[in-house]
RNA sequence: GUCCCCAUCGUCUAGCGGCUAGGACAUCGCCCUUUCAAGGCGGUAACCGGGGUUCGAUUCCCCGUGGGGGCACCA
């Protein structure tokens, strides 16, 4: 490993199905490793299964990543001198080095039919043989016999030669530490179809080593095959990255993530309205911590402060749950213009109530502050304001809460105290405090307790017996249409 | 079958031989409060089991057990 080469990762989806979460962390933290250490981000595409990967999907994860704010520095749409940066656009590469292998005698072809290597298979499992791996009965073919064979045309595969003496293969892993495996276990498994594309394990490689990547960090389910890529790095006469596998993400139940799980693509929590910010706070901290203290991690903490040696080697199970409370956490640390224009506005417009028009910039920002701890996704927005939209003689009434608040003794004395009370403040002097300040007197006054008081003037108003705070309930609503409000509601007292 | 990985509160984690095992979410209680939130304070809650090593193990080693992954002409 060369240490004074600049640091270069990679994220490298196959364009098989959308972002997922596990995806995006593996995204996210490779993301944050290359800023932290001040390297390079790639992103490259590795669609070798043709016949799985569509272009939709590559658009799709383009899309998703540019939502997490993970900015690459070289891949598709940016460039950069590593190109291409899709393996559909690689092949010539890939067969230049299988061929490069082949004349080195470091790989060679393989004549066997699938018919054949399922009936090798069968026997080595019959005779219990712990090498249940490929026979190697190409392996030693003489060399003219095997340029013949293929140009007269008979299929193919190309497979690499694992060296007899290599003995034990060990992965460097970030987080694992020293992984060792026997090349005994290795067999000489196939870099090149019959088809003539190249398989994962060696287009990833030859991608990897031409791309100068010093990092790899991926999903835990490649440790395994690691030793694989190490041998053809080796091969290659190409230098080993540092590896750092990190744990999968799994669902509730401790199960692989899947479809019962509930969401598990990105784009679908972007729909459901989560802060990018909050959804790659959350997705940073499963599986990595900064200090084991600090929850809250913006994304500029994270891109100056992430390390791979903080990463847990243990399986994550998604907690729904803190993801929400985290999306709550960063609407409230949203400034009231922003909320305003990134969330409530947009909100009230989609639910029809209000364009951005009908009212001036304080009485926006009032309802902001409001409304921020008050809500988590936008969508609950047009649930907690509709009375203010509402016509002073269709605002809805919540049975219960009429029945409760309204429909007692003393609750049309609360209301006519109330109006008179209200009625004395100026329009333009309708303020929170100054509507605090004239109810303030009323419970002593009527000689009822708060609750007696306050909550019928909220029903009245509001409809319902939740609302902000009274001053900030009614000067929401206007004096003009609290005053209506109040005396329309006093033929549902008792 | 074989190889590899993993194991601290319900969940995410801190811990890197000696700690009252810390933090966050969730949960419970109290406070604030006219309601709903938010907020403040406090509580309940964990080292998978068995052997070693050691004066001393959550921590190191071994064996179980339980999860997960690889062994494809998938990625």
């Amino acid at each position: 490993m060369p240490t004074d080469s600049r640091v270069r990762v990679r994220f490298a989806p196959s364009p098989t199905g959308k972002l997922h979460i596990g995806g995006a962390r593996t995204a996210i933290y490779n993301w944050a490793f290359a800023r932290a250490m001040g390297g390079d981000f790639i992103l490259r595409i590795d669609d070798t299964d043709p016949a799985r990967s569509t272009d939709e999907n590559t658009r799709i994860i383009l899309r998703a990543m540019r939502w997490l704010g993970l900015d690459w520095d070289e891949g598709p749409e940016a460039g950069g001198d590593c190109g291409p940066y899709r393996q559909t656009e690689c092949l010539p590469l890939y067969r230049e080095a299988a061929q490069r292998l082949v004349d080195e005698g470091k790989a060679y072809r393989c004549f066997c039919s699938a018919e054949k290597l399922a009936a090798d298979h069968d026997a080595a499992v019959a005779r219990k043989d712990p090498f249940q791996g490929y026979q190697r009965t190409c392996r030693d073919l003489d060399a003219s016999e095997s340029q013949a064979r293929a140009e007269a045309g008979e299929p193919y595969t190309i497979r690499i030669k694992v060296p007899l003496d290599r003995g034990d293969v060990i992965v460097h892993d970030a987080v694992h530490g020293d992984v060792t495996f026997n090349a005994k276990e290795l067999d000489d498994f196939i870099i090149f179809r019959s088809d003539g594309t190249p398989t994962y394990n060696f287009a990833t490689v030859v991608d990897d080593a031409r791309m100068g990547i010093t990092h790899v960090i991926r999903g835990d389910d490649h440790l395994s095959n690691t030793p694989r890529q190490i041998m053809v790095y080796e091969a290659l006469g190409a230098p080993t990255p540092t590896f750092a596998h990190i744990s999968m993400i799994l669902g509730a139940d401790g199960k692989k993530l899947s479809k019962r799980h509930g969401a598990t693509s990105v784009e679908e929590y972007r729909d459901t309205g989560f802060l990018s910010d909050a959804f790659v706070n959350y997705l940073a901290l499963l599986g990595w911590s900064l200090d084991g203290e600090t929850t809250i991690i913006p994304r500029d903490v994270l891109a100056s402060r992430f390390s791979l040696d903080h990463v847990s080697k243990n399986p994550a199970i998604m907690d729904p749950e803190k993801l929400d409370w985290m999306q709550q956490h960063y609407i409230m640390a949203m400034d009231d213009a922003e909320f305003t224009r990134e969330i409530l506005l947009p909100a009230l417009d989609e639910a029809g109530l209000d364009d951005g028009t009908k009212r001036d910039g304080a009485w926006y920002a009032l309802l902001a502050q409001v409304l921020k701890p008050r809500v988590t996704f936008a969508r609950e927005i047009a649930g907690q304001t509709g009375y203010l939209y509402a016509s002073d003689d269709d605002l809805a009434y919540d049975e219960k809460a009429v029945a409760k608040w309204l429909g007692k003794a003393g609750a049309r004395e609360a209301l006519d105290a109330a109006g008179t009370a209200l009625g004395t403040l100026p329009a333009d002097g309708f303020t929170p405090a100054a509507i605090e300040n004239a109810l303030e007197a009323l419970p002593e006054q009527l000689g009822m307790g708060k609750g007696k008081v306050f909550q019928p003037i909220r029903v009245a108003v509001v409809g319902g017996a939740a609302s902000p705070g009274i001053g900030e309930t009614l000067a929401l609503v206007g004096k003009e249409h609290v005053l209506a409000r109040l005396a329309r509601a006093t033929s549902l007292c008792a």
